[in-house]
DNA sequence: CAGTATCCCTTGAGATACTG
DNA sequence: CAGTATCTCAAGGGATACTG
């Protein structure tokens, strides 16, 4: 994965705070997708692909893997025919919620379309 | 243009006032470039460029005309030669201020490396 | 049902050169 | 100094098929 980091050499501390933010939340979906788990606290991949609409099967998988591995959502599988599994927010993904609700109520204090 | 925008067939309320906000500030550079001129409150071009650092001109640029376009940033030119171009946020660009804040915080509390 | 792998094309984005 | 334009190439991401 080398560096896609933004700012990897980061030198100036303020920015750097933001910077690994945006490193861990940029991303066309990750916040729309961190959004719909946290409306719904635990969803099944099947439901969350399905209200997202907009999103292909690769991208939201791949996406998932990288909250996954960034410890931002926990990944509960049950091991039965068909498989069943479950995404929510970890404590530390759910640090995530007042961001995420202040970006809510931007949008829907400035959306006028 | 066409429909770059993420849900634009939106039927959810509640997400689309995410995928707005989403739509005006996601990607990877523009809340690092906004919080460079917030901290800055008014700043020229070449300035950002090297505060930013690891950014290409282009980039830069692309990025500053949408904000520009999407009315969350002021742009002053100044017609000297040479030419000196200050960038500012709008008012309606100051309503992020408080994101920032707390994206901000969120790297600084959560960043150990 | 959930996830991976492959193919393939579009887009993003760097380097560079040029203009006002 | 600030900004645009062109050329180029790698990566992103869509469609589809396959696996557990």
């Amino acid at each position: 994965m080398e560096n896609k980091d933004i700012l990897g050499d980061c030198s100036n501390g303020a920015i750097c705070h933001m910077a690994y933010t945006m490193n861990r939340i940029a991303g066309k979906w990750k916040l729309v997708i961190l959004w719909h788990i946290y409306d719904k606290e635990v969803i099944r991949y099947g439901e969350l692909k399905r209200n997202i609409g907009k999103i292909t099967h690769k991208m939201l998988s791949n996406q998932l893997k990288e909250l996954v591995s960034d410890g931002i959502i926990h990944k509960e599988i049950y091991h039965q025919v068909p498989p069943k599994v479950e995404y929510s927010l970890t404590e530390y993904g759910k640090t995530l919620a007042p961001i995420m609700d202040m970006l809510y109520e931007w949008g829907k204090k400035n959306r006028k379309d």
